[in-house]
DNA sequence: GATGAATGAGACTTCATTCAT
DNA sequence: TATGAATGAAGTCTCATTCAT
């Protein structure tokens, strides 16, 4: 992402948000493998064009994640602002999270971006600022009383990784409701009151950053994603 | 999949199950991706061999899943036959379902195979006892009161699909226990008496045998894979 | 280099003076593929105003040409000036030559301009001059009865082309040291009496010419160079 | 190179040098620059074959460059059993290098190539043999007498690689009177009671060897080349 | 005039799959 | 029947050059 293009002349901007619109609906429709080329089609422009604003393809990844998570947080705050409480507002961004395209997207970018989340660019800061969101949702309704406390909310995170999983190959109004559907079993999951306490050690915020932290590259990991 | 592995020379038969076990190793730590040559070498055999006995990479795909419901079909029937109930027994089959190694397999057959489970092949008959095997689970445990009935066996399904897999970047011991952690907080919300009943309508196993049964070819819908 | 650099605004000259010198610098370290937007980064405009100056590739390799013929007749008058005779010059004028940066340059440039040198433009103007020079160094050094009188001027040109080539990927130091070293070995063969006459026709300046009259465009020869 | 492909089947040897031979013809023709395609359409291949048997171009490239030395030490050895000593066999050594083809192709190849020719594979088994040939002419001929003992094997080396040099752009008839020409203005020189003494260090073998090893990767030198 | 954005052709590679040995 | 060689389509990326600002 790099940048983000401050100064950019005022075509070259418009360009990159044209760019960055048709990579999350090409890669929401197509998956990961989409060729530059359509992505670069649907955008109304050149390949030359793409590349030039977007190094590499993890480049325009780290593009469309920022401004993903951007909006993602914008949301959450909007949340917290409007609900009475903590566990409210953490219901309703995580349920705004579940959207389908979201989760496609967040599915579909997660596994080339997770290795930058990190860096200090403007990739970082936009993660920081919504995990540190999450942090407070959790920690609130924690206190409140609302949600049971052997998770952390590197715990959610992962579950939001997981959740907004879009099953393959499942229609556009069954993915949708099963989405919202399972959503909900999971927030009675969280709940507090627990049948069974959780004896393994909660996964904190500071291990999963430390974990992506050493995150190495050239890890081809298994990705799910191929 | 199709018909094969009746009646193989036995030496036939054997590279066939190597190919197997090498494929689900290979596709299971590299993802779907995976080249043919490197799936072939695994197995200690060519790729001419490996093509003879699967026509192309979807009924390798298949080949594996096959294998793999067959496993997870045992399995189950064990735990229904040891364990004294219903919900008891779908505990323990969706904690074996959900180790890692099955896990990513899952998460990575599943894009490609969706289409060919309703088939009428080995790999429909796999699927459906494994699907009836689930059914009763699922049934056993609401009639016995200890699972919310507001959830079909095809929710059920899903859930498994969805949380089966594997958060891509996460080292193994993060993404083992983070698996059994999430694991727990669904069979929590998986209990009797949710605190908020699901308005729209249960995923039955019907639903989705007839949604696979609908689905068409070359169409590539978003898979989150690849 | 085409008519060019004669009425410009002084701006504009200042820019085409500043884009020689950045080429000459990329090209003798990064050889001929060096891209034309890491030339105007260096001479600090952009890319528009390099090709607004320099229409193609091979304008601009014809100016930077141009602009090292010019210097190095001007070296080469004044070793004449100064030295007591012909051989004298010749031998310093070739030294000179022989410098590094000088010889990386010729390497570079040589093959994409060597159809346009004789063309009527500047750059044959400042072609022919140097090869006036080169002609009278060698006839004079003859006429002393300095240097051996079985080669032709063309025969020095063309040892010259050879001899300031750089050998790819050695080192500055070594590079420039064996540049030095045997430019002392041909000096001395050079010298008169050869222990063995050559016998086949000398090449003189003026073949030289036909031959360059006599290339055709379009016409990848054999360069060496890409 | 690796390999040199010791147990390829037949067809597969065939192609091998189907391809050494095509890639020799085009480099010496359009340069290092030459597209892989129209390599593998004069072998009469796919690109897939070539790629197949040369993972990258700088596989092909030494491949090619092996095959070159062999022939050229084989020639080298010839000329020394039947050279009464070891001054005539060098001469005759260096005249057979020289040759058009030949001293195009090294021209071609050397830049891309030289960072591996000390490396352990059979690239570097062929170079030494070339070289440690190189040196044993050398020394005879100065121990005869015959040469001058102020040049080291290293220089020898060199100057070959600088004068084997194809003036870009020349025509085949001008190009190869010219090398014949010069090589022996180069061996005039090269004789012994030189006129000037060199008072820089010589180049010895081991130098050049120490050199080469050190060479990094990434290291984009000037070649002179592209 | 200067700038730097956009274009698009073309090079390099990688595999899935077919086919000769 | 097994093998591994050959094919060629498809995708990624780079730059020379043109053109809007």
């Amino acid at each position: 992402m790099t940048e983000e293009g401050a100064e950019l002349r005022a075509d070259a901007r418009r360009n990159r948000e044209r760019i960055i619109a048709a990579a999350a609906a090409v890669l929401a429709e197509r998956g990961a493998d989409a060729p530059m080329e359509e992505i670069a089609r649907r955008a109304g422009v050149g390949v030359g064009t793409l590349y030039r604003r977007f190094p590499d393809r993890d480049a325009l990844f780290r593009g469309v994640m920022h401004s993903l998570l951007v909006r993602l947080t914008a949301t959450g705050r909007r949340a917290q602002a409007e609900e009475p409480d903590a566990w409210g507002a953490l219901e309703r961004f995580l349920r705004e999270t579940a959207k389908l395209r979201t989760a496609s997207l967040i599915t579909v970018l997660r596994p080339r971006v997770v290795r930058s989340l990190q860096a200090d660019g403007e990739l970082g800061v936009a993660r920081r600022a919504w995990f540190g969101l999450l942090d407070e949702m959790v920690l609130g309704a924690q206190r409140e009383g609302a949600m049971r406390t052997d998770l952390g909310t590197g715990d959610v995170t992962l579950m939001i990784a997981v959740f907004t999983r879009r099953v393959p190959g499942l229609p556009e109004d069954l993915a949708g409701r099963s989405l919202e559907r399972h959503l909900e079993v999971l927030l009675d999951g969280l709940r507090a009151t627990p049948r069974r306490v959780l004896t393994s050690e909660p996964i904190h915020a500071a291990e999963l950053e430390a974990e992506a932290m050493r995150s190495h590259h050239g890890d081809h990991q298994v990705t799910g994603s191929s």
